[in-house]
DNA sequence: CGACTTTGACCAGCGC
DNA sequence: GCGCTGGTCAAAGTCG
């Protein structure tokens, strides 16, 4: 079977994006592998349903009322005109139902049985004040290992604002790639940075699969957390601190991937940052492992943001604008880093976090996020399609811009967008 | 001088 | 066995 697909078993995403002041928070369940139910309710909440071909497609977020509004029982949908101190009180649901969901089951608006068993959170957030901006965070509490869990424990916990929903489905991995197996191999198809990801994913996977059921106890991977933000800038500063060992111009993306490991003494953390194939704004960063330190302390009190200490430097690839955006994303975040981002998020403030990173970064442009209408995104054939509504063929036209590092490249829709995936693998 | 980047070399897995 | 590929190493270079 494609290797892609065991890449993606457990790969699940999260996109945040600013639109109006608000936030877009758009779950998806990547791959066809369990055909789950997927839902996210949030005060704007975008969600999609699982495809007959490929198992869980995007749809267009909801927002104002247009788009798509299948399969969402409790959402609440973002009103316009809010004001900038309008605290909206939202609550975000994560709830999956893994494994045989019928169809109806998958489409219907109501929670499956037997769902709080595969676990399902519910967090309440404050958000959209403008006088206590904050970054746009949002934390992925990796899976625990094979060692932690073994091959049947639940899954990943991906949360926001630290609080996060125990994403737990029961399927196991091999339930997964049996799935996977008699899921549907088309939509992996496009060489895209998904794909490519997966690629290198799927070397060690192959890799590791040796070792899937014989040696339960051993640590098959460390877990994987994607950040795919629409930057010009290069790296996200997430608070902790990064020294790049490689560079490496991976197959099918001409665009270099730079690697990272946490400076922190034995900090096992790595990630690599590259910017995507298709889109040349959007910056795609591969978190692995898990920090076994805080966060800084002198990157955590800079107000809400860390600081944007982050090493920016002319490089030879022509990145001169290369500075970091700071996004507090914390990898196993300690308990002090998640209080934080979770007054952070809290207080998150789509129009103001941007200024926030302006003012901690004076040398980096930001971009404002504009009145985006719509966003869609379309992972699940590898393709990371942020559309703007309004102007779809300028949005389709970015896509076949040639992928450069242009400082001065503006997306058609450069509002930030976080796409965090939890991989899960076993 | 420390912190960090750059970059060619090296390594290991995989497919042919 | 060989080439391809992703990932890593480490010496050299850069910068404040």
């Amino acid at each position: 079977m494609n290797p892609a697909f065991l890449v993606d078993a457990w790969h699940f995403t999260f996109v945040l994006l600013t639109k109006e002041k608000r936030l877009c928070l758009m779950l998806q369940h990547r791959i066809s592998l369990f055909r789950s139910a997927c839902w996210v309710t949030a005060d704007i909440c975008c969600y999609g349903k699982p495809s007959p071909r490929t198992g869980f497609l995007f749809k267009p977020p909801i927002m104002h009322g247009y788009g798509e509004t299948a399969a969402l029982s409790q959402e609440k949908k973002c009103s316009s005109g809010n004001s900038a101190d309008e605290r909206v009180s939202s609550s975000i649901e994560f709830k999956f139902h893994h494994g045989s969901a019928s169809t109806s089951e998958i489409l219907s608006p109501t929670v499956p049985a037997g769902l709080n068993q595969n676990g399902s959170v519910t967090q309440t957030q404050d958000k959209c004040s403008m006088h206590s901006p904050a970054p746009p965070a949002l934390i992925a509490h990796e899976q625990p290992s094979s060692q932690e869990c073994g091959v049947s424990a639940p899954m990943d916990k991906l949360s926001v604002n630290s609080v996060g929903p125990n994403v737990s489905p029961t399927l196991s991995p091999r339930q997964a790639n049996e799935e996977g197996l008699n899921g549907s191999g088309s939509q992996i198809h496009g060489v895209n940075n998904d794909i490519d990801e997966g690629d290198s994913f799927a070397k060690r996977r192959k890799m590791e699969d040796n070792l899937d059921f014989t040696l339960v106890t051993k640590p098959i991977r460390e877990p994987r957390v994607v950040v795919q933000t629409t930057s010009m800038v290069d790296i996200l500063d997430d608070g902790y601190r990064w020294r790049k060992y490689g560079q490496k111009v991976v197959r099918g993306n001409p665009n270099p991937r730079s690697y990272y490991k946490c400076t922190n003494m034995g900090c096992p953390v790595r990630k690599h940052v590259e910017r995507a194939f298709h889109d040349p704004i959007a910056v795609i960063t591969t978190y692995e492992g898990k920090h076994n330190h805080d966060v800084p302390t002198a990157r955590n009190n800079n107000s809400g943001f860390a600081s944007t200490a982050t090493y920016s430097r002319t490089s030879k690839m022509g990145t001169e604008e290369s500075s970091s955006i700071s996004l507090d994303l914390g990898v196993g975040i300690s308990r002090v880093a998640e209080e934080q981002t979770n007054e952070q998020v809290q207080d998150l403030d789509a129009e103001a976090a941007p200024a926030q990173i302006a003012r901690n970064n004076p040398s980096m442009m930001v971009v404002q996020p504009p009145q985006i209408s719509a966003c869609y995104v379309n992972v699940n054939g590898g393709l990371n399609l942020y559309e703007n509504r309004e102007n779809h063929v300028e949005a389709g036209h970015s896509f076949e811009t040639p992928p450069v590092h242009q400082s001065n490249h503006c997306s058609p829709n450069p509002g930030v967008i976080f796409f965090i995936s939890s991989y899960k693998n076993r």
